[in-house]
DNA sequence: CATAACTTTTGACCTACATCAAATAATCAC
DNA sequence: GTGATTATTTGATGTAGGTCAAAAGTTATG
């Protein structure tokens, strides 16, 4: 596969935003690059400044932090959304956040100097930005409203519809951390159904 | 006072993410206009749609929904912030969010047509709404993570060192439903002190 | 393929917070 | 100001989900 392949379904995804110039895609094209990563292998240490963005082809990545040295699952990557450590990546500083790949997983990336240049050179890439995170906005209100009013089994209800496709890939410990729960309560409503 | 006037705390707030050309700032002067709310007003009905934007700048905006007939509080506004409901006013379609002020409130508004005015005349506008959503981000996150992971006390006690001026000003009930706890434990906690 | 190293399940018991109910205290409207 | 609302506190009791511990199942590695 050459690059140009490689990026079109990540042209797809832009243009659910923003019209792509032949330019655009040109610059984009020269600039997103294919890096797969092993299951269990670390894609970002919360101890350095995390400087690329993926783009998820096949496979999970999964952000985490650590909380009484334990891992707590923040995020779950599903096809086709870009995952990064979001102030680490934006504010090039470090942040608490860890990334690694819950199975073998293909990914594009973009480097935050390039991303920086898309977007001084390219005023449609920082409205790309701006609506894209507009909809995220919507998916994080709604989790810190279920994180306080519904019972866990709700919340795994809801996980499985959300996380439909991958759900059953997740093992069930980290499940358990993104839902707030513990790993025994989650086990249980499991057996209950 | 007249609007330039009125719009410099703006000003000050746009600078810490762009620098403003004249042309901007007299745009934006055009464009913003103060409006003020009385205790207990209903500033945006969730049956209608979002079309403005508020600029806190002096008083508190508090944005609920309603869960099983009672308001659950979703976010208290600080001084020097945009409030609206985010879905209802980028997608101009209807969301489950009301706003209300919770004492004698000032504000300056932009309306959404304005705004998309800005965004496609003025890329730094795009890039200003960019690098201010992304510091929103670290603390959905942060709140998302300690509504699962601390005690109904550690999440007051973070509530009252974020809203360090403005806590003792919220009724107990609507802090409560913010903190995703019942008004009947919340004034346990405070009793306890 | 065997043993080590995780992961998931099951059980007994405990605690933080919810629910329901009723008594005060504060605020509002006339 | 005074009665009517509305907000807050206090008490008794219930329960979802936590903790600790150990067994059973699964996956990885030499």
């Amino acid at each position: 596969m050459n690059n140009i392949e490689t990026t079109e379904n990540i042209f797809v995804h832009f243009e659910k935003f923003i019209p792509l110039s032949e330019t655009l895609k040109s610059e984009l094209s020269k600039r997103i690059k294919p890096v797969e990563f092993k299951k269990g292998a670390l894609v970002l240490d919360a101890n350095t400044i995390c400087t690329k963005s993926y783009f998820v082809n096949k496979g999970i990545l999964r952000t985490y932090f650590i909380k009484d040295g334990k891992e707590i699952s923040e995020y779950f990557s599903g096809v086709a959304e870009w995952v990064n450590s979001p102030r680490s990546f934006m504010q090039r500083k470090k942040d608490i956040y860890y990334i690694d790949a819950i199975e073998h997983t293909e990914t594009y990336f973009i480097n935050v100097n390039d991303l920086v240049y898309l977007f001084d050179n390219f005023p449609e890439m920082e409205r790309y930005s701006r609506l894209s995170m507009g909809t995220l906005f919507g998916h994080f209100m709604e989790r810190i409203a279920s994180m306080r009013f519904t019972s866990a089994k709700e919340r795994y209800d809801h996980f499985q519809r959300v996380y439909a496709d991958i759900y059953h890939r997740i093992p069930l410990g980290m499940v358990a951390s993104y839902l707030g729960i513990t790993q025994e309560t989650l086990s249980r409503i499991r057996a209950e159904k």
